[in-house]
DNA sequence: GCGCCAGTTGTAAGCGCTTCCACATCCAGT
DNA sequence: ACTGGATGTGGAAGCGCTTACAACTGGCGC
């Protein structure tokens, strides 16, 4: 039933070798035989079986994207970023998307397997020794996006200064006690953003008070960014100032936005309200965050999903190059829990 | 430098039928020489080269997945379920999601080449007989999800059951004048969320007044679940009544979240609050509703997903079945957009 | 009229793996 | 000791395609 370059060969009474010229666009085949050829797979209907291309061409016209869990708005739009700029080349796109940190491992094994895809994408994983050894060995091209190595192209964000215009915000919105949110400090981007937090206050002379920063890892194995993280960290942190309302912070700084719809729900139950009674600044951007009216650092992520893949594009092309990184700067985006307005929802 | 089964029978002094046959579980290897072979790989640092396998055993390990668009928040749980359910097996995830419907044919005709994948599961995808003959020819197992054709398995929800529930709410509430906000017609369930919402004006006694239904049809060559084409089905609905504020419609059913959000802001930006001066229902249930506290219609998304994912890894063990469909029910989740209160955000 | 070259096509050797079949053991049953 | 069914292993034929290489054709300059 399948139709291979056999048969079309025997209905155009040449070699399966010129019929393989025809459909690679091999420029020495006579236009009578070109013609005969592609009328004839046209009337069986012939499609080239992939996987025996991929064999015999030694790469397969794939590019596995790799990451961290599928729950998130920011890897979807990094996804969407990936796909607009695949769908311009040849590339299809086999994604990994994992439901537990632990399974990361298996999963990167997985996409650069020998024979599986061309390049891998590696979004938002923090790159240990052992995962780096991994993508070596493979000798894949590898591009990563919201992680850095030395050793790969990569595209992420500031997020230290993210971190730092955040807090410098609200100081300037006269905040004194400014709380910090975070995920489990497995996280570098999280971390950075504290770094950020406390370049802020000490450039402001003021010291990082541990009470006010709650590292939330509730959620075993998982990332952390998650508005359950951020619920939790956030009654966590009333707990702790519990009988001392004078000292409780006024202002908090969530290291992700899923993180402060979490903790800005805690607050609501123990009563306060956004701006009211306390300021949040998320950060991502994600569409959520214009309904809430969350003042957020926005990342550019679908621009940085097509940039990466640009990069690997590129890179597969042309193989060889020294690794090369771009940075992204986040851009404060003043909402209502700062006490802005919020007004771009369409 | 790769390594192949050739060195590892070399290593392992048997031949390459034995070494894979370890490779691939065969009981009938003894002992000593699966030790043996196991070790020489391990110490080689042996991959199947993957390609290679699914030429030989003339199956890829891949399923394809085609969604019209990465930008929709549907399409994104609905691949979460998907990707749940396929870790628990050995199928990787290939993703075809085109930018634009008219690249959706391509897109169908790459997921089914032959030695492509091992099975398609089609997202939202109206299944004109042209498609449905390609899926057809291709003689791949194939699962729909969110659309319907007798010949295909197929997960859905029952839409015009939604509709219904959707307007016989709004009546409940005492709404007179009721409007409808679709997207374009070719929109199976679009379409059958406006039948139900007809078959409940029909049952309450009244008649469909044209001037109350909108479709959107202003992104060419998009799906038209969009903000944008909320908005604009709004500024359209509000431009019918210029002038005769008493007829204006005081709800809104908006068949989609997404659209019940562009047609919430454009109401505002006439001065038109919901609850106050209208009632808004959407449907999906998307995550940013609760914040928005539109009132909608639950799909259960990721569960839709993964269901399919089921079926499908079902139909590839066991190929032959009958078609099967699978309808679930939508759930009302009434929050401010209709008096309710918002209180599901965590 | 011969060699030469460019253009066109065929032959065949892979790509790395799976799997059917045949062959060689080995041991239980007679 | 002889048969026969397990059991373990190797040989070899694919899977469907790409591509180096060889071979053949004319037409050209000499």
């Amino acid at each position: 039933m399948p139709v291979t370059i056999y048969d079309i060969a025997e209905g155009a009474r040449v070699s399966i070798a010129t019929v393989s010229r025809v459909f690679n666009g091999h420029p020495r085949v006579s236009d009578a035989t070109r013609e005969r050829v592609v009328e004839v797979a046209a009337s069986l209907g012939y499609q080239p079986h992939a996987s025996a291309q991929s064999l015999a061409r030694q790469q397969t016209g794939l590019i596995s994207a790799v990451v961290p869990m599928m729950t998130s708005a920011f890897f979807m739009e990094v996804l969407r970023g990936v796909q607009d700029r695949l769908e311009a080349s040849d590339y299809d796109l086999l994604v990994y998307a994992s439901r537990s940190l632990s399974s990361m491992e298996a999963q990167i094994a997985r996409a650069v397997q020998r024979g599986r895809s061309d390049g891998v994408l590696l979004v938002s994983t923090a790159l240990t020794e052992a995962r780096a050894g991994l993508l070596a060995a493979s000798a894949r091209p590898v591009v990563l996006v919201d992680c850095h190595h030395p050793d790969f192209d990569s595209v992420f964000i500031d997020n230290r200064r993210g971190g730092v215009i955040a807090t410098e915000h609200l100081i300037e919105r006269g905040h004194e006690r400014i709380a910090l949110i975070m995920p489990v400090e497995s996280s570098g981007p999280a971390c950075q953003r504290r770094a950020g937090y406390e370049d802020a206050l000490a450039a402001a002379g003021r010291p990082v008070d541990p009470e006010l920063v709650v590292v939330a890892d509730w959620d075993h194995g998982h990332h952390g960014y998650t508005r359950f993280a951020g619920y939790r960290a956030m009654q966590e942190l009333l707990a702790r100032f519990e009988g001392r309302a004078s000292e409780r912070p006024t202002a908090v700084f969530a290291a992700a936005d899923v993180m402060a719809f979490g903790a800005l729900r805690a607050a609501g139950e123990a009563g306060l309200r956004s701006p009211r009674d306390l300021d949040v600044v998320g950060f991502d951007d994600v569409e959520s965050s214009a309904y809430a009216g969350l003042t957020t650092l926005r990342q550019p992520m679908a621009e940085m999903g097509q940039l990466a893949a640009e990069k690997l594009v590129r890179r597969l092309g042309t193989p060889g190059a020294a690794a090369q990184h771009t940075v992204f700067a986040p851009e404060l985006i003043v909402r209502q829990t700062t006490g802005g307005e919020s007004a771009d929802l369409v």
